[in-house]
DNA sequence: ACTAATTTTGTTATGGTATAACAAGTCTAA
DNA sequence: TTAGACTTGTTATACCATAACAAAATTAGT
């Protein structure tokens, strides 16, 4: 995860959370404290949260433990476009893009379990494009990819040089 | 879905089947009972089954009605490459061509619920070079498109011709 | 401020998906 | 034939997600 390697991971948290009050606003949307405190939770780091994890924190710290609780948050967090589900994990993950109209495509690194978000309009016009000659009309799209992030390949300083 | 429209899906069943057959044999893997049962009742439509609504149907069978019966046979199917798991619907999908390696990629109508599979080598050639731009090494892809199919849109003549 | 409409949260219950752990049976090859 | 490997049976449990309805809080109109 070598763009996210080594960051300030605080500037993450700060700028999403900056984005969400934004957002919301604009929308007339209200980012209520379990919404909110949901989705700091959530980019604790770079790693989806599963709902039930999430859950338990809430919980801790005095929130409703019911199931509910949380999948209401996350279902307001992902209509708002301030996290994304990864389906081939079960589990949810903060969007470094929620302001721009955008398809979550994912690089999961299968050793460190991170996640980057990346955006591709070349595979996604080709997707569209190979839909079209089946006669489908595309709607959503759900590109998830593991593998090796470079960290843990070892090869960071390589790869960014 | 227009290519698997109007065939005789007999003929699918058959070639998966046989298919299965022969690979198990080559690969000194034993399709038993309930696991070339399985093979079958997932190849009764291209709609991906669940694996409890495959667990049901086992079991009207007079098979075991426990849930590990289904997930492993669902285990060594997968692994033998003869389904897919649709991660976006936690469902299973019969695989046309076990014979050869490939990635699963599939196009999923919202409408009718069938799944086609289709390869695309450009496209995963694009993911294998946009994954190293992030100095990533690409182990595994999920995609899963979602929208509707030529019949649902009622296109099929249309983009048959 | 008062009230009604809307949205959000609390609560209980249930359904759907998947695996752990260990015992028993079956197949295969030496 | 017997040991080892593989497969299946069985029970229990963990994890993921939603339905349904009640209560509380917020908002907007008066
Ligand atoms: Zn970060
Ligand atoms: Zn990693
Ligand atoms: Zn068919
Ligand atoms: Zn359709």
């Amino acid at each position: 995860m070598s763009e996210e390697h080594a960051h300030n991971h605080n500037d993450c948290i700060d700028t999403a959370l900056a984005t969400a009050e934004t957002l919301c606003l604009e929308q007339g949307q209200r980012l209520t404290k379990v919404r909110r405190r949901a989705l700091e939770l959530i980019w604790e780091s770079h790693r989806p949260l599963g709902a039930y994890q999430l859950l338990a924190k809430l919980a801790e710290e005095g929130f409703n433990s019911a199931p509910p609780t949380v999948y209401r948050a996350l279902d307001f967090l992902m209509n708002a476009g301030l996290i994304h589900k990864v389906e081939s994990m079960n589990a949810y993950l903060g969007c470094a893009h929620a302001d721009k109209e955008h398809k979550g495509y994912f690089l999961i690194c299968d050793e460190c379990h991170n996640v980057m978000e990346f955006d591709y309009q070349d595979i996604h016009a080709s997707l569209i494009a190979k839909a079209a000659q089946h006669g489908f009309e595309l709607r959503s799209e759900t590109i998830e990819l593991t593998g090796l992030c470079a960290d843990c390949r070892g090869l960071a300083n390589e790869v960014r040089a």
